[in-house]
DNA sequence: ACGATTGTTGAATGATTGATCAACTCAAGT
DNA sequence: ACTTGAGTTGATCAATCATTCAACAATCGT
C-alpha cells in the first residue's frame, strides 16, 4: 500500500487509473461502474489498483481529490482566457456546461454533481471533497463578483449569488439531462441572465447614471439580445 | 406476471413493495439498493416481487411512475392549501423542500433528481417517466405563475421561470445536501426570490402604478424581510 | 363444487461483485 | 553481486447480485 497522501506520486499507473476511473465514474455513476471494468479500461490487474488504493471507496476519493485539484485548470482559467470582464465570465461559464452538455449528447453533466448525490451519504467520507469541490467552485465566481465592484449593487451579497449561480448550472445540467434536449437548462439560464441585468441596472441607478429605469432596454444592452421570435426575453 | 398497466391493481403487496422501494432508492439511490434489501424491508418473498415486476428496473420504473401520480397529492395540493396567493405558493414549495432537507438531516432531497443523475443515462426506459415528472413539476408551477397575471411582466416567459425555481430548488438542494448545512440552499433561495421581487416591480412599472423605482423598499416590501445582521438581503 | 386465475413461497441458479495474496519483475542503492 | 522494496501479476476467494421456478395457497367466476 503506497502512501495515500502522496499525490505528487509519480507512478504512470495510478495516474491512468485515476484518470480511467474518473471518465468511467462521470459516465456510468460510482456504483454502476465495477472495479473490473476499471481494470480492464486501464489495462491493470487487480493487484495494481489495490496497491495504491485500499479500496474502490479509497479510489472514489481519490478521483474526487483529482476533481478539485484540477478545477482551476479544467474549468476557471479557461474560462477566464477567454476574456476578462468579471461578470461576462460567469455567463462563459454556464456557456462551458452548456456545451459539455451538447457535445456529449446530454450524457454528461457536472462530474462531482453526479456523485453529489449518488454518495455523499452512503460514503460519508465522499461528503468532504464534494463539500469543498462546491465550496471551491463558488468561491471562485464569488471572486469574480467581487471583482465586478460597484456594476452589482453595494449590499448585494457576492457569496449568495455565486451560490445561486451553481445551482442554477446543476439545477439545469439535471433537466437538460433527463429531457434530453437543452431548452431546459436554457431556460433558467436565461432567467439568470435577467436576473444579473436587474443587479446591474440596480447598481448604474445607485452610481448615479441611468435613471432608475425599469425599461427593457438598459436592461438587456449588451449581453441579452432578442430572440428570432422578436421576444424581448433570450432563452440563451 | 400480471398486467403492468393495471395501476389500480388492489394488490396490497404490490403497494406495499413500490412504497418499500421507493424509500430505499430515495434514501440509498437505484444501485446501491439491493433486491433483497427491498424484499426484507417489504417482509415478502421474491418470488412475490418478481410476479408484479418484471425485474429490478421494472420496480424503478413502477416506483417512478408512483411518484408521478402522486406528485399533485404529495406536492402541489398541500402547498395550495396554505396560501391561495400564487406567487407566493412558489416561496411555500421551496420551503417546503427546504424543511424536508432539515427534518431528514440533509440525507433526502428530491426523490426523484437523484434517480435523474443515477440512472437516465445507464436506464433508457427510465428517463421518459422522469422527463415526465420534470414536466409536470414545472407545468404546476407554470400555471401559478399564470395565475399571477399582470402581477408579473407581460412579456416574462412563465414556463422559462418556472424551470428556473426547479433548477434553484435542485440544484440548491444538491449543495445542501452536499454541505449537510442549509446555508447554500438559503443562499441560492435567497437570490431567487430577489428576482422574484425584481420581476414584480417591473410588473408594477408596467402596470403604472411604482414609478419605476429601483429602490430597494419597494421590492423588498412584502416577503423578503431584513435579515437578524440588518442586511437588507434575506437568506430565507 | 370446480377449474382457472392470481398470488405466494423459498431454495437454488449462475453471474458478478469487491477484495486477497503468494509469487514474480525490476530498477535503485550499497 | 546482493539486498531492498515498490510495482505488478493473475488465480482465487467469499459474498452478494438479480433472477428463476416448481410447488403450493388463496380467491375468483361459473
Amino acid at each position: 500500500m503506497v502512501d495515500q497522501s502522496n499525490r505528487g506520486s509519480t507512478s504512470a499507473t495510478r495516474d491512468r487509473i485515476l484518470e480511467i476511473a474518473e471518465r468511467l465514474f462521470h459516465e456510468r455513476g460510482y456504483g454502476a461502474t465495477g472495479v473490473a471494468t476499471v481494470l480492464r479500461a486501464a489495462g491493470v490487474r487487480s493487484g495494481s489498483l489495490y496497491h495504491f488504493f485500499r479500496g474502490k471507496e479509497a479510489l472514489l476519493l481519490g478521483v474526487l481529490e483529482r476533481h478539485l485539484s484540477q478545477l482551476r485548470i479544467r474549468v476557471f482559467e479557461p474560462v477566464e482566457r477567454t476574456t476578462a470582464d468579471p461578470l461576462e465570465r460567469v455567463f462563459v461559464l454556464l456557456d462551458l456546461y452548456r456545451r459539455n452538455l451538447e457535445m456529449t449528447g446530454f450524457t454528461r453533466g457536472c462530474p462531482v454533481g453526479n456523485l453529489a448525490l449518488e454518495v455523499s451519504d452512503t460514503i460519508p467520507a465522499a461528503r468532504d471533497p464534494i463539500d469543498r469541490y462546491f465550496a471551491s467552485w463558488t468561491r471562485e465566481v464569488h471572486r469574480w463578483l467581487e471583482a465586478a465592484g460597484d456594476r452589482l449593487p453595494g449590499d448585494l451579497p457576492r457569496e449568495a449569488l455565486a451560490r445561486l449561480v451553481l445551482a442554477v448550472m446543476e439545477g439545469g445540467v439535471m433537466q437538460a439531462r433527463a429531457h434530453h434536449g437543452i431548452e431546459p437548462y436554457d431556460a433558467a439560464v436565461g432567467q439568470f441572465k435577467y436576473h444579473m441585468s436587474c443587479m446591474e441596472d440596480r447598481a448604474r441607478f445607485e452610481r448615479g447614471e441611468g435613471q432608475a429605469s425599469g425599461s427593457r432596454e438598459s436592461r438587456q444592452r449588451d449581453r441579452s439580445g432578442r430572440g428570432p421570435n422578436g421576444s424581448a426575453w433570450r432563452t440563451w
